[in-house]
DNA sequence: TCTCTATATTGACGAACTTCGATTTTTAGA
DNA sequence: TCTAAAAATCGAAGTTCGTCAATATAGAGA
């Protein structure tokens, strides 16, 4: 039998789910602002959308399922941070795909 | 004004585009499979799901449209390649998110 | 030309998704 | 304790998506 590849021991279903969790325009722009700061609250990210507050919140959530995202109770504000690890992981998956006998 | 990113340069929506393409676990799995072969014809890829002919050749076209596969028809057969080029720069560009300044 | 096979397209249906308005929860400060 | 603000949750509306059955298209061989 052959040796599992990165993609099979890694759940599918799963890096789908991370896939297309980054796969919403509105998603993939939070992370790429996400990704320019060290951490942002909901308020401050909301300002960079023209989306209601609970569309935002409801974003995030997905992100934060997903383990893409993280979030940090400071007061009455809730900062989020780009789990920058767990995206490369994604990207690596796809790079290997990509390559010859991936 | 600030350079524009890699993410910036290329269209954000197309992008999202693609990685909701193979955000879908059949079609993940599709490209996970195209990525083992040179080329498959339809009816070859089609054993691999249990899913109607309809639906995979429906999934191919999602994957077709976002330039992640391309097709060359030999005869009575549609044969699929993985576009390894495209799947590489999606992947390097979530790399390049997930490097701090990305 | 007729038939058979591989693939694509169409139309329909149910499930899932994005968004919103309204409400609730949580925390800080007066 | 009361109020104000940030964020989360709930419920609903409208849209998109995955799937299928039926049909159409295209090519090969007789």
């Amino acid at each position: 039998m052959v040796a599992a590849t990165r993609l099979d021991r890694r759940d599918l279903a799963q890096r789908a789910e991370a896939l297309a969790a980054v796969g919403d325009p509105v998603r993939l722009a939070m992370v790429t602002l996400l990704a320019r700061h060290q951490a942002l609250c909901v308020c401050e990210i909301q300002t960079a959308f023209d989306l209601g507050q609970p569309t935002i919140s409801h974003h995030l959530k997905v992100l934060r399922e997903v383990g893409l995202v993280t979030v940090e109770r400071r007061g009455l504000w809730a900062y989020y941070s780009l789990r920058r690890d767990a995206l490369s992981d994604l990207a690596q998956d796809l790079l290997t795909l990509a390559r010859p006998q991936g």
